[in-house]
RNA sequence: GGGAAGAUAGCCAAGUUGGUCAAGGCACCGGUCUGAAAAACCGGCUAUGUGGGUCCGAUUCCCACUCUUCCCA
């Protein structure tokens, strides 16, 4: 079985750097597990293109690489397109298959911050097989919370028992697996088993954690904001608007709202970076929140002078082993 | 030196015509998460400048002081 190490941790802890040297030394691909970096023309804000490291990076069209390593998982989805955890899943499940008949010598790295991806395509968690209904989505948009939650307690007292009922896009949700169950009962047992345990019996996945003082997670956050302020940030947001993107979905996130914000002049720049910095803090918090939850994770502490050496020491056991 | 305005949490900022527990936002901290996840959502947290006075009772009214901002010299 094929042992992949996963490599996580919260925004600015330094994934991505320690994996392209992990791949140097073990032969290695990375395959990224980024909600954000999947999307074209999202670079910059994305961390995908490296400031003020020495990698050398090249976009070559299916893949990136970064000193030569080559890394997998960016730009699968044009920019403002939808583009669902699920959608990442299918998508990871038959890369890593690929990657690891292509060239079994080479190892894989599992690199991300975006726990959600983590899980389930590692198979810790598993969603309902209903698709997303756009023209239901739309509809119940206009509806009140509470009217919604009238609505999923007659499809379904159990969803409706379950949901947190001051989300509105969780009862949404809800709402849309529910009236789906309605007419097909079999997705409520049935959940995506089939793509998770395809991989189960071929991959053995090692959960890498890498961490530090919450002070030290945002000195680094804070001082990448503005590298990037300076470096190609906001060109890349006015490209976006120019591409008639301003209002859409990859404007709704971290990052990429407040510089739209800033170049409609609804926020000047100390205040616009700020805002991107203590957003960027509270998402460190989400992120190790979420991470809390997998005991299986091997945390290592990245202000350690030997922190390099214990990770790849830690490695080299999981691959030997 | 004279005058005006104001002092409420780490920061911004309400309110109490005097009466149980003093809004809200930000930061910070904890948590939720089953096809939007850098999304969406929940919870916690600290305060009435100092000293007097009036009053049954003061954060609110009065006086003094300190400090801040502004105006005039």
């Amino acid at each position: 079985m094929r042992k992949i190490p996963v490599i996580l941790g919260p925004t600015s802890s330094g994934k991505t750097s320690i994996a392209v040297e992990l791949s140097k030394k073990f032969s290695g691909r990375i395959v990224s597990a980024d909600s954000r970096q999947v999307f074209k023309n999202m670079d910059v804000g994305t961390g995908k293109t490296p400031i003020g490291s020495a990698f050398e990076v090249q976009n070559l069209s299916t893949y990136w690489t970064l000193d030569d390593v080559p890394v997998f998982g960016y730009d699968l989805a044009f920019a403002g397109e939808y583009f669902s955890a699920n959608d990442y899943l299918l998508w990871a499940n038959n890369k890593l298959l690929e990657l690891s008949s292509e060239d079994p010598s080479k190892n894989l790295f599992i690199v991300g911050g975006t726990g959600f991806y983590i899980d389930l395509l590692t198979g810790r968690i598993k969603t309902a097989l209903v698709p997303p209904n756009f023209v239901l989505r739309e509809e119940l948009k206009s509806i009140s919370l509470e009217e919604l939650l009238v609505r999923l307690k007659n499809f379904s007292p159990e969803k409706y028992n379950q949901v947190d009922k001051q989300n509105k896009v969780r009862v949404m949700r809800a709402i849309e697996i529910a009236e789906n169950l309605q007419v097909d009962n079999s997705v409520l047992t049935n959940h995506t088993e089939d793509s998770a345990s395809n991989l189960e019996n071929k991959f053995e996945f090692y959960y890498i954690g890498l961490t530090g003082r919450r002070e030290v997670l945002y000195t680094r956050v804070d001082a990448w904001v503005e590298k990037v302020w300076e470096n190609g940030l906001l060109e890349e947001v006015q490209n976006l608007k120019n591409l008639g993107l301003g209002g859409s979905l990859c404007m709704k996130g971290i990052v990429y709202k407040t510089v739209n914000d800033f170049l409609d002049g609804k926020i000047v720049k100390t205040d616009a970076q700020q805002r991107i910095k203590y957003d960027l803090h509270s998402y460190i918090r989400r992120q190790q929140t979420w991470f809390k939850r997998n005991p299986d994770i091997v945390w290592f502490d990245i202000e350690e002078l030997d922190f390099f050496q214990k990770v790849t020491n830690h490695v080299q056991s999981i691959l030997d082993g």
